[in-house]
RNA sequence: GGGCGAUUAGCUCAGUGGUUAGAGCGCUCGCUUCACACGCGAGAGGUCCAAGGUUCAAGUCCUUGAUCGCCCACCA
């Protein structure tokens, strides 16, 4: 017997007593022993700024979906928990939080620091629990969460001492992007490049001992403090007498000398180059290959540090506007042009990053990345969609090294300790106790930190326990699958590949899907810095978690990005409304009839039972039933096959359509009557179909909206031991209950209720204005159909009779509407409106024609009919007899109309 | 500079070379019918960006162009 069902459908309710229910009896925990195919998927991080944006969200809704779909399939799931593994990118947020009340965090004391580090944590990590719980995240609920664990910290550990002992990582002197405000190095990938309009200085170097100078053209012009040479192409006639000449560096003073380089572009600028080995890539390549000295200009925040003059303490950009004033007045700017140049920013804070030469680890690249190429190129590693594999190889092709260490202070500190006597450097596992080359006992660790990247690349292994060879990672690893949004198939996806591939020689994941980017309903990029994100916590409260999934999975679409409106979840909204309505008609009626003395329904609950539907009455199987269980195997069958595919959009189409359009607005107007009927044997067979085929709605829905379907459900008579509609089973395609002949009835018998609808709204009829129809079908066959089901056509046509009558009908005395299999005639005696049905007619009969010739066009093509398939020029011929007996009926209809 | 994507109904978007191109929202008309007005029923609404090409057949494949957007890039 079912409980109460409240009359209005509140999401809130729900979502928070199944979230609290799943997580307190953490009743999706993976077991490793458990039988069933492996389905394992990793999901992101959510650490990148601690709070769960609308993009993760998008991440965790489509892993929902397969994992809860998979679950069902009896896949044994594990769902690898987004924990915040090394909080480095948490320090950031503190940094611009305190930069932001005008606080560098070096001054706090890196004490102070850390305490702040943690109360942020706490805060932010509350937040991103409720928003999962909020998405119905069917994780495993034990796994730790935003802590630094000791064991991804060994992982960590471990594989630098290993990439180190097979010199894949080193310690180097390079030029890095520097942020000035978050005061250390940062990668290539984390820096964003803006087109900027700037200018070109064209400044003048005088040559030493002649009264001659050399032009040089620069868009930094405040860099010139730290040249250390001229440089020009090695065949450049304009300059081959210079070659090996000195300049006099203007406002330093400085001989420099002028070398020749191959690198320097004889088009750009002057063709001679100011050399800035500290401050430029180029630059720093041309001093190394001329043994130039470096001179860095600046400090760690980007103010000229002493070796600068008479500039030093300026800020960089102060600084070029004096060095620019200056050398105007000293006669030595010969002209400034204007230029476009793409700037370097940093990703996290926006600050101009500085090009600068600093001592930092790097891991080798390229050994890493050919294996990695190479297990997608076999298709070890599936990318979907597709296109993506191009981005990938050309990414990994051109790949460079790679800078690890931050000189920030939360996260993986490096392993490395240096020697106070001799220098030595030392890589290790455990903290040494004395220098490994002299014994000294004056070590110091490494103050810097690993970047997050790095950590987040052994994501899949380490949070199994590698290095240690545990069950988890025996039965789970490699796992089936990875999404996430496309924007870090760099930064994650292709350091992972590379990582799992050196580490544990597999690739770590089968499939990479790879999901579209959500902006607002401005079209901007969904970005916390620039505060264009959406919450996704007020989206759930305004809509229910279960209309914001729907929505999402079902603008899912691969290609291009979402753009994600109100509007659209509001339909949504409306959609789990409908669900929730339709569920409550059948138990308010269910009630009725087991009060009134009808069968229990409670055996339907079993399995077994439920492979038998639809049930027989008397021996047969109704019409209607045969077709809502033909429906449904059919929907079913989409449902998995998009999934299969990644395609949510697909998949949550179908079900939408399968639940409102055939099982609310036919199935179960269609039988209304039969659930109230007081012949108890006959309905029985009634209440059992529409209680097996509500059923398997929900469990087919449950994936795409699984709090709102798990509430229902759960008022359902269940077998003893059913805890959770996600751990029923998903409803199987069921190839014997597909029924052409009951599709094609119906659709035939809908077609009659429809045009028998049209009709009386185009003659403006009120609802109770009886109407006597007749119909001419084509075949016994089609009007044994229609007698057969009479009652429920004149019911849901709002047909007073039907009759079944030769045509041709008067369509002077009357509307008709015709099919290829029946026309429908309406007499009616009171004038209607002739010129709209006449009009009407003339545009059917316009498409017709146009239609008809296109066809017989075709039709009397030799080539064509020698080429097509068969199938399609019997199609089109059948297509072309039945459009020609459509244009007969509407030409006689026309002259009968234009008499009156 | 290189690469990618998009352009389809008023709006936001689906669309697998084939027979009348679809959905949601919005719009029009009619309904308080005892699950649901977050609803029911019936409609209107399309030069599939442009021009070429391939094909028996193009919204779909190719080329070029236009417009919009994104990613990558050490020309000072």
């Amino acid at each position: 017997m079912p409980k109460e069902i409240p009359k209005a459908y509140e999401p809130q309710l729900i979502e928070q007593k199944w979230a609290k229910k799943w997580a307190d009896e953490n009743l999706f925990r993976a077991d490793v022993n458990a039988p069933g195919p492996v389905f394992s998927i990793v999901i992101p991080p959510p650490n990148v700024t601690g709070s769960l944006h609308i993009g993760h969200m998008l991440d965790h809704t489509e892993i929902d979906i397969l994992t809860r779909w998979r679950r069902m399939q009896g896949y044994n799931t594990l769902y690898l928990p987004g924990t915040d593994h090394a909080g480095i990118s948490t320090q950031r947020v503190v940094v611009r939080q305190l930069a932001a009340q005008g606080i560098n965090y070096r001054d706090l004391g890196r004490e102070a620091f850390e305490r702040k580090v943690w109360e942020w944590k706490a805060e932010s990590g509350g937040t991103i629990t409720r928003q999962m719980v909020q998405l119905g995240e069917s994780c495993d609920w034990t796994r730790e969460r935003f802590t630094l664990s000791p064991e991804l910290s060994r992982a960590v550990t471990e594989v630098f001492v290993r990439l180190y002992e097979d010199g894949l990582i080193y310690r180097g002197h390079y030029i890095v992007n520097w942020c000035p405000q978050c005061r250390t190095a940062i990668s290539d990938l984390e820096t964003v490049h803006e087109e900027r309009q700037g200018h070109l200085w064209h400044i003048r170097y005088p040559i030493v001992g002649t009264k001659e100078y050399v032009v040089v053209a620069t868009t930094r012009p405040e860099t010139m403090l730290g040249d250390t040479a001229v440089a020009v192409h090695p065949s450049d006639p304009r300059y081959q007498h210079l070659i090996g000449k000195m300049v006099l560096l203007p406002l330093m003073n400085r001989e420099i000398p002028i070398v020749d380089d191959f690198v320097v572009d004889r088009d750009f600028g002057t063709g001679a180059v100011k050399v800035t080995p500290a401050h430029d890539p180029n630059d720093f390549e041309i001093g190394r290959r001329h043994n130039l000295p470096e001179i860095d200009v600046m400090t760690d925040d980007a103010k000229m540090s002493a070796a600068a003059g008479k500039y030093a303490g300026l800020d960089r950009f102060e600084a070029r506007k004096r060095v620019v004033a200056d050398l105007e007045s000293a006669g030595l700017l010969e002209k400034v042009t204007d230029h476009t140049h793409a700037v370097g920013a940093c990703d996290r804070c926006g600050t101009i990053i500085e090009p600068r030469a600093s001592t930092q680890w790097f891991v080798k690249m390229k050994p890493l990345a050919e294996p990695a190429i190479a297990a997608v190129e076999r298709g070890d590693v599936e990318i979907v969609p597709e296109n993506r594999r191009t981005e990938y190889f050309e990414w990994m092709r051109n790949i460079r090294d790679w800078c690890i260490s931050r000189q920030l202070w939360w996260g993986h500190r490096i392993p490395a300790w240096y020697c106070g006597d001799c220098k030595e450097i030392i890589v290790a596992r455990e903290a040494p106790s004395k220098c490994a080359k002299c014994s000294s006992g004056k070590l110091t660790q490494d103050p810097d930190v690993l970047e997050t990247w790095f950590s987040s690349a052994l994501w899949p292994f380490s949070t199994m326990g590698w290095p240690d060879d545990t069950p988890d990672y025996r039965k789970y690893y490699p796992t089936s699958l990875l999404i996430t949004g496309y924007d870090i198939l760099f930064f994650w996806v292709a350091r992972m590949i590379m990582m799992g591939l050196k580490f544990t020689s597999h690739v770590p994941f089968r499939q990479v899907c790879l999901h579209s980017l959500v902006r607002n309903a401005e079209g901007q990029k969904m970005s916390k810095s620039k505060g264009t994100g959406i919450d996704p916590v007020e989206l759930n409260e305004k809509f229910g978690t279960d209309a914001m999934r729907f929505t999402l999975a079902s603008m899912a679409a691969p290609g291009t990005d979402i753009v994600l409106s109100e509007e659209r979840i509001l339909s949504y909204r409306a959609f789990a409304n409908k669900i929730w309505n339709a569920a409550r008609f059948v138990f308010m009626n269910l009630d009725k009839y087991e009060t009134a003395g009808g069968e229990q329904l409670d055996a339907l609950a079993s399995p077994e039972v439920r492979a038998s539907a639809p049930y027989a009455a008397g021996g047969e199987v109704a019409l209607i039933d045969r077709w809502i269980f033909s429906r449904l195997a059919r929907a079913t069958a989409q449902v998995n096959d998009a999934l299969e595919h990644f395609r949510f959009h697909e998949a949550a189409h179908v079900v939408y359509h399968f639940f409102w359009g055939d099982f609310c607005d036919w199935y179960i107007e269609w039988v209304k009557p039969e659930l109230l009927s007081s012949d108890r044997s006959k309905s029985a067979a009634t209440w059992k179909n529409l209680f097996a085929a509500v059923e398997n709605a929900l469990r087919l829905l449950h994936p795409f909206m699984p709090f709102i379907t798990e509430e229902l459900w759960q008022q359902l008579p269940q077998r003893e031991g059913s805890c959770s509609i996600a751990l029923d089973r998903f409803p199987e395609t069921h190839p014997e209950r597909l029924d052409a002949a009951s599709e094609e009835h119906i659709a035939l018998l809908q077609e009659i209720i429809s045009l028998a609808r049209n009709i009386r709204a185009e003659m403006k009829l009120d609802q109770k204005q009886r109407l006597f129809a007749q119909l001419g079908a084509t075949s016994p066959a089609v009007q044994c159909v229609v007698e057969r089901s009479l009652d429920t056509v004149l019911r849901l046509a709002n047909l007073s009779s039907l009759s079944f009558t030769k045509p041709p009908f008067d369509s002077t005395k009357g509307i008709v509407r015709s099919n290829k299999d029946f026309d429908l005639f309406i007499p009616y005696e009171a004038a209607f409106d002739v010129h709209a049905e006449l009009s009407r007619l003339r545009k059917e009969e316009d498409r017709l024609t146009k239609d008809i010739a296109s066809k017989v066009a075709r039709l009397g093509d030799e080539t064509f009919r020698s080429r097509a398939p068969e199938h399609i020029v019997k199609g089109l011929e059948s297509t072309l007899a039945v459009r020609r007996v459509e244009l007969e009926k509407v030409n006689e209809r026309i002259v009968q109309l234009q008499r009156i």
